[in-house]
DNA sequence: AAGCAGCCCAACCGCATGTAA
DNA sequence: TTTACATGCGGTTGGGCTGCT
């Protein structure tokens, strides 16, 4: 079907973003709440299309953002998330508390790739770059997630049970349309899943998955304003645009890096929306 | 100091998806 | 069911910065 432009496209400005511009964005924002993007910018006084105000809003000045250098941590976090769910961005980002998929996209484009390089390592199907791949050439996130060993991270803080986290990650991965299964289930392609995932035979149960990180009760975290719109309530629904919650910062590890919610988390002892750590 | 090449990352673009009318 | 609209995602681009010659 014929789609009309996004946004008109005369009289708006485009390229880098003016100091005053930020401030329009977060001023209209810190009263308005995210959302209603393509009617944003008339309101909030910017010559700008919606979609760039939101790209703006989401990568640069959202007060969630990290920022600053990538860790060891989450280098190792973005390798592995790579090789269970591939160019998939913003389900990675997700995962990843203040960085976005843009920032992450471009790290691995111009940091990792370069490290998985340098370890001998293809980066798209994370084999060793001798390793013939003509006999299957399907990305990880094409496993079958039924034959997925259970594997764990080096960073004992980031242990799982890998398998657990992997079919859930398969499940979120075919739930978003992406279902190009390869069907995997032989012994053959077991042992492939396993030099994939090499054991290390360290295996903690964090009960950790990567369902929709929902904290949040308070919705409006981010701009400390009610909203109270049906986009708002369609976006509560949306696992991709979670909120990270103001007391973050006392809840366990599993659910600060959004792979458990805090109700669902047996390693967390919930109780008055606060969380001790597990 | 000037020119050049490579890197980095913010921003753009086109398409996909969800949803309301 | 169809259509139009709003939003999100991933790939790509281009301009600024930095280091090297």
């Amino acid at each position: 079907m014929g789609r009309s432009p996004c946004c008109e496209k005369a009289h708006t400005n485009k390229g880098a973003w003016t100091k005053d511009e930020d401030q329009r964005l977060i001023d209209y924002i810190r009263i308005h709440g995210e959302g209603c993007w393509r009617s944003l910018p008339k309101a909030a006084g910017l010559l700008r299309c919606g979609k760039s105000c939101r790209l703006r809003w989401i990568n640069y000045l959202r007060p969630d953002l990290k920022r600053g250098n990538f860790t060891e941590e989450e280098d190792e976090l973005i390798i592995k998330l790579h090789s269970l769910l591939g160019n998939k961005w913003s389900l990675i980002a997700a995962r990843l508390p203040g960085r976005t998929d843009n920032e992450i996209k471009n790290y691995w484009n111009t940091h990792i790739k370069r490290k998985l390089f340098s370890r001998g390592i293809d980066p798209q199907t994370h084999r060793p770059l001798d390793q013939p791949t003509a006999t299957n050439t399907n990305t990880p996130t094409e496993l079958d997630f039924r034959s997925v060993p259970v594997v764990s991270i080096a960073n004992p803080s980031l242990d799982f049970k890998f398998n657990e986290f992997q079919v859930k990650a398969k499940a979120e991965s075919l739930e978003e349309g992406n279902s190009s299964s390869s069907g995997m289930t032989t012994d053959e392609e077991q042992k492939q899943c396993k030099d994939k995932f090499p054991c290390t035979g360290q295996e903690l149960n964090l009960e950790l998955s990567i369902g929709a990180p929902s904290f949040g009760r308070n919705n409006n975290s981010t701009t400390g304003v009610s909203t109270s719109n049906s986009a708002e309530s369609k976006r509560r629904s949306d696992n991709r645009n979670f909120q990270f919650p103001q007391h973050a910062s006392s809840i366990c590890l599993c659910c600060q890096l959004g792979f458990q919610t805090s109700e669902n988390c047996r390693n967390c002892q919930n109780t008055n929306e606060f969380n001790r750590y597990c």
